[in-house]
DNA sequence: CTGTTAGCGCGTTCAC
DNA sequence: GTGAACGCGCTAACAG
């Protein structure tokens, strides 16, 4: 039924508990024969010793600090990660970093339920998900402390925050400033399984631009659909089909201005000569290509997620709040002046 | 001096240890006024639950994987962890995984002796990292299986391994079979603190090709240094004030290739019409830039890894080796036949 | 509602 | 060299 333990070995090999534990440990000297009697009885039985009961035994404490997140293979959160290693590093206290990638969103809360029973972290660090007021006193009542990262519903206690509609608005006054009208977005769906409402933040600043500048909002250039650049390529074939295609794209994140830009160049259209795409997050990969984008310091947003954790956990009382710096519009080689029509900068208000 | 108990916060809230336990996991009810007498004790004395004594004493069970490699945050060891992932989704067992971030490299075998001690982990997933016969019974004697990924040292049992002197060889021939002659290698000290030979063994495999097509080593050729972009761009600076400068560099993995481009671009030259530049590893990242590389399959080896531990702890006595598909000569954007003179494919023999 | 007690599985004294 | 007993900190079952 249950594992066995160093009775059950001790039983069989016929000797005592102590014997048993002297051989795990090989700490003190066991005769040749008595050690094979046990070895013998371990393997048998397929005994493996609880880590539980060593640690209690032993005393040593060991901290671990969780992770979770969706998507992990995605590049915005190996980023965040990078962040919170560094940061991890950087004190020398010897925390463990747990990984938890949601792969299904179903599951999330389900993790979180059993994250809060296992009691396996200190302390959590939750990255773009949303966290219920449920969730919330889930995790407390667990003795859980935990910071969210990007936007984090109303359970959030302790937040690194960043204005999503802010950024959309940067993105799409970029566009606009360049003289482009017709700009589509490319986002995740709204009502996303796992909460967050990323997206619909980034669209609302959008929409604000679009309203400032007097461009008329234009149903089909609002694509959305799952995370990711296989979806994003999809939406943009889509765009391109339309019978006044965009002559700008602003997606979401970074990952999926690269599907963008590759379903443009697939159907033979130059970027930024012919279209402009902007994306979101400033990840390594962006640099590399040259691609125009919205920094959200998403490093630093680990690492000073992790810092506050850390002093949650560490000197609870002297928490100092951390901030991001703001958004920045970085400004590469994926978005051009729209070379239809001589436009200035501002519309007529 | 040790941490505060329930017994502790018992005593000071003048209650017994069951009530603590109550209002800790807020099973029965317990009076409001009791409820606060406890919390305000938990608060005064700091205290925090043990997390081993509850796993002890609830029985439940969680299983820990553990992956310690170095350099998190560079792109080859994300791929190998996002086929970690990959690998223990596919399986519902719920084993958390683990990171252990090698950043100082005179700590990985500090950082290996705590996790033999802590017994924090079920299984262990070395990437790239020596192990020695020494370590490698630390570690069995500690009942923690481990598999390595890459060369790996005497102390290796079960390993996902690749043949770095082949892939040095197919990135070398591929050169030279573009006409190349005078190629550089860029690559980390052969003699490196993590104690690991891919750079070395890479080089072997250059040498041999370039001895296959009678081509005489030049030792000015050869740039060593730490591993990353910097470094990189560094060295190919050195190379470009040569008399007579490559015409070709192999850069021992994808992301110094990149370090070299971007030192070559800056200095006014073009890859591939000046320099060819091929890389190692085909990181996600080189798909983007059309680097031209050898694949050795980075996510999937994390998950053959994984698939491998996953026997070891669940069904040990079903061991199925796991072998890693060939390296692949994966040809893009940056090689090129070189154009100042017209080369056959095979020097004469 | 609340205090008391008996384990959880292992390491570690002790005596033998 | 080896067996028996105690304790690690907590939960749960049982009385009260």
């Amino acid at each position: 039924m249950s594992n066995p333990t160093v009775y059950d070995v001790a039983r069989m090999a016929g000797v005592g508990v102590g014997t048993v534990s002297r051989v795990l440990n090989n700490s003190t000297r066991v005769s040749p024969e008595t050690q094979e009697k046990v070895l013998d009885a371990i393997r048998v039985l397929g005994f493996r010793r609880s880590k539980a009961a060593r640690q209690l035994s032993t005393g040593i404490q060991h901290r671990n600090i969780g992770a979770i997140m969706p998507f992990i293979t995605h590049p915005s959160f190996v980023e965040r990660l990078r962040g919170m290693q560094l940061a991890l590093n950087h004190q020398d206290n010897d925390f463990n970093l747990v990984l938890y990638n949601v792969s299904e969103p179903d599951r999330y809360h389900e993790q979180l339920l059993a994250i809060a029973a296992q009691a396996a972290v200190d302390g959590l660090l939750i990255a773009t998900l949303n966290v219920s007021d449920e969730q919330r006193d889930l995790l407390t009542q667990a003795g859980i402390p935990f910071v969210t990262l990007g936007d984090a519903g109303t359970g959030a206690l302790n937040c690194i925050s960043l204005d999503n509609v802010h950024g959309g608005y940067l993105a799409t006054q970029h566009l606009l400033e360049l003289g482009h009208r017709r700009i589509a977005y490319i986002g995740d769906e709204f009502t996303n399984v796992y909460g967050f409402p990323t997206s619909e933040l980034r669209y609302t600043g959008y929409l604000s631009a679009l309203k400032e500048y007097d461009v008329p909002y234009t149903a089909e250039y609002v694509c959305l659909g799952a995370h990711g650049e296989e979806t994003a390529y999809r939406l943009t074939e889509q765009l391109l089909t339309l019978p006044e295609p965009p002559t700008a794209i602003f997606a979401m994140s970074d990952i999926q201005a690269v599907g963008c830009i590759q379903a443009i160049q697939f159907h033979g259209q130059r970027v930024p000569e012919d279209l402009s795409v902007i994306g979101f997050d400033d990840v390594q990969l962006s640099r590399y290509i040259g691609l125009t984008t919205v920094r959200q310091h998403l490093e630093q947003s680990g690492y000073l997620g992790m810092q506050l954790l850390l002093d949650l956990l560490v000197n609870p009382d002297s928490i100092v709040p951390r901030e991001l710096p703001p958004l920045e519009l970085i400004v590469r080689d994926t978005t051009r002046r729209y070379s239809g029509q001589i436009s200035s900068s501002r519309a007529s208000g």
